[in-house]
DNA sequence: AAGTAAAATGATTTTATTTCAATAATTGAT
DNA sequence: ATCAATTATTGAAATAAAATCATTTTACTT
């Protein structure tokens, strides 16, 4: 009845990976010839070719490309199942993986995760940044199990709820001449260089909720990945950026850093932790957020 | 390396559902004796049991449990790869599995899949409305490829696109004293009888964008699983509905029923139509929602 | 053309799985 | 309380599957 295997996928990614079947083979610790004989049955069995013979190189057809998109989803998942079985074993919980879906969050998250680590001896904390379908999609396609984002989404299946508010500031150097506005408006940013993250532009506050709005574009925009690099070039001069309150009042003193209202109301954001619906009831994850709640910046 | 088989997710699966290792045998086309040995090896090289053993019956243990859920999670998933994969072998392109978050839209889907299927003779269509994690979830989830909502997200890893507008309206019988209103108000329909269908009161349109900012309620609120019985209960006098104007509008001759204006405005709505990000390239469902744009009601 | 690198194939060996048969434990019924 | 029926476990034997080894075929390189 069943015939597609953990091993298929695993030759059908690997064969991708290294190149050529005698490659993969090397990697799985099997000879070409077996997964040779393996692919073949597949094959027969399928009634359908997963790669095409060009010469002594194997292309995938359209049924092994689809073969591959399988293995990429369903492999990591497998593996991760493994892990987390063994994990059970040595009487350990398991792994909370949570997502960041806001850069300057980690500055917070680290101060969260050092108590969390020592209340829950048994649990590891891993953390991603980068998830090729978004937060969301990692949450749901099980590579993640929390996400801490700023754009919650309310649909079954996930459960979202806010742990912190906070207003994004312009940051500047304290010798700026905007160190001591009590807010700015716009027009006020076409003169200066502009640090970001590197995330599309669309989902920088201070591009939709401030400049486009106004029509203005900053005189340049630089992108950087690090808070602390990012600090230390705007405590430099060489630019300003916008990152929450909190964060740049914790480097005001040490760095030579300003925060500036954006506008005369100022931007309000809000910090959202959500996890799948199903898992609300883990103790660790629910101690986890508990956690968040109390550590608000 | 690998030592999570399908066969054990299989095994775990089918226990639950026939409720003996022994029932679970014959499901399988094995025999218990079988089923018994692979488990034991498997519990042998996680290093923890999956069933507690009480009695003659076995109880799954916590990481047995978490099995449960990645055999319900990822066996589907497998499932739907081979029965693809023989698709592909017959030449046949695949199966578009479209899931409907719109009760009414069954009616609009059903005038397009006809013109559809015969276009795309070796593509076959499947329609889902019921998704334990909602539409968003069953498209991240891979159970479906298509969803058609009024709810879209636009989210990195999805794609959505609206196909429709319509206004929803309130359908009466046309002997109803509100039959000849030009329109309605809220309070107008604190003494009729409202019959919707079973989902959700929020996600209900005339709830949360009519009934609800107002603060009236209904009389009574039955619910009622199909169009059709909706539309002849409306029309016998039982009751009034919300649906859209063009689905009142098809039926209201031979039914004997009027379609009434919500509010002075009368209740916009949209209509989307979503699929993953990674899917958008492939040609019967690129197809199928220009096919659903031209057949706008 | 010779040499090399890769995949395929066939025969054999090895390993894993399945069944069979027997046992032990538990449940339900009389 | 006993008996019959049901269920899971276990060990040994049989069967089936997978892996290896040795060889062949193909096509790419120089």
């Amino acid at each position: 009845m069943a015939i597609l295997e953990r091993i298929h996928l695993q030759v059908i990614r690997e064969v991708e990976r290294q190149g050529s079947l005698t490659a993969a083979a090397k990697v799985l610790y099997l000879t070409q010839s077996a997964l040779s004989h393996t692919m073949k049955k597949l094959e027969q069995s399928i009634g359908t070719d997963v790669w095409l013979r060009e010469g002594r190189s194997l292309r995938l057809t359209q049924a092994g490309q689809y073969l591959l998109g399988v293995a990429n989803r369903l492999l990591p998942q497998l593996d991760q199942a493994e892990e987390r079985l063994h994990q059970y074993a040595q009487g350990e919980r398991g792994t909370l993986r949570i997502g960041m879906e806001c850069h300057p969050c980690y500055q917070w998250l680290l101060k969260i995760v050092a108590p969390y680590l020592s209340q829950w001896p048994d649990v590891d904390v891993d953390v991603k940044q980068k998830f090729q379908f978004g937060g969301i999609g990692a949450l749901f396609g099980y590579e993640i199990d929390l996400l801490v984002t700023p754009d919650p989404l309310f649909k079954p299946g996930l459960r979202f709820e806010p742990v912190f508010d906070y207003e994004q500031v312009l940051v500047v150097s304290r010798n700026h001449a905007l160190a001591t506005a009590e807010y700015i408006e716009p027009a006020q940013l076409s003169s200066e260089v502009l640090i970001t993250y590197p995330v599309e532009i669309d989902r920088l506050d201070i591009y939709n909720q401030f400049l486009q709005p106004a029509g203005i574009s900053p005189k340049r925009h630089k992108v950087i990945e690090t808070t602390d690099i990012m600090l230390q070039m705007v405590a430099s001069g060489r630019g300003v950026a916008a990152l929450p309150r909190w964060l740049v009042e914790e480097y005001a003193n040490e760095m030579g850093i300003v925060p500036v209202r954006l506008g005369h109301q100022g931007i309000g954001k809000q910090i959202f932790i959500g996890a799948r619906e199903v898992d609300t009831h883990i103790d660790y994850l629910k101690a986890f957020i508990e956690i968040a709640h109390l550590s608000a910046p």
